[in-house]
DNA sequence: AACCGAACCAACCGCCGGGCG
DNA sequence: CCGCCCGGCGGTTGGTTCGGT
């Protein structure tokens, strides 16, 4: 069926450019019915001006259900390094590895902070990194202090974030070992010290249970 | 307040591999 | 086996936002 289209079909003039909210309505109510795939059906047949092509990045990168928007974090940056340094510019392999996150989120995050990170942006990572967690110490003397109880601090949300990045990371040493047993230590280091710190402050892995 | 460079992000382009006739 | 089409992937671009001066 999508097979006989094509060739001799001169190509539409398809709609480029940013989505409108009525598009993204009619893909996703179209993929939601109909499923994930034929993309080049879904154009034709949804009701949208958009080619395949465009069709699949709208609902890849953008509309599919369990996106994980916002900051990519400390822990996740550290994947990231590692397994770039594993797979190389692997994204889609790399994003198979980091739950709601995009090949696109990761391919542009590694651009903006690691391909073209001269002296100087390193320095301003840094500092931020260092008030970060003078923040995060001070808050947790408090809290050792009984000064402070830990709900809903920042603490907390981040606690909750380094766990699950633990439990994902924890998996994928499992099925990357023993190349990733001796790596997981290393892109912390290679990560900034600083961040390292941050975490180990508040989180002690030795007290999770092991598999 | 205005300007400028950096950072971020969405989207497009071109290539490649797999599936199918 | 060969050629074609489609989907997927990585690279790139262009617009917008942010932050510093």
């Amino acid at each position: 069926m999508v097979a006989m289209m094509g060739r001799g079909i001169a190509e539409q003039g398809w709609r480029k450019g940013p989505w409108t909210p009525e598009e993204d309505k009619l893909l996703s109510e179209y993929v939601s019915l109909n499923g994930e795939g034929r993309w080049s059906f879904v154009s034709r047949c949804s009701g949208l001006n958009r080619s395949g092509k465009s069709c699949r990045l709208r609902w890849v990168n953008y509309l599919r259900p369990g996106l994980k928007r916002g900051q990519i974090t400390p822990l996740e940056e550290g994947i990231i390094i590692e397994l770039h340094a594993l797979w190389g510019n692997k994204w889609s392999t790399i994003a198979g590895h980091l739950p709601g996150r995009t090949d696109n989120e990761i391919k542009n995050y590694w651009r903006t902070h690691f391909k073209k990170k001269d002296k100087s942006s390193q320095k301003q990572e840094k500092r931020k990194a260092l008030i970060l967690k003078q923040e995060v110490q001070h808050q947790q003397q408090q809290i050792e202090a009984g000064e402070m109880k830990m709900v809903n601090t920042i603490d907390q949300v981040k606690m909750h974030e380094a766990e699950e990045m633990y439990f994902m990371y924890h998996n994928l040493e499992e099925q990357c070992s023993p190349v990733m047993t001796q790596d997981v230590a290393s892109w912390a280091d290679f990560v900034d010290e600083d961040y390292y710190g941050l975490w180990g402050g508040l989180w002690n892995l030795d007290d999770h249970p092991q598999g």
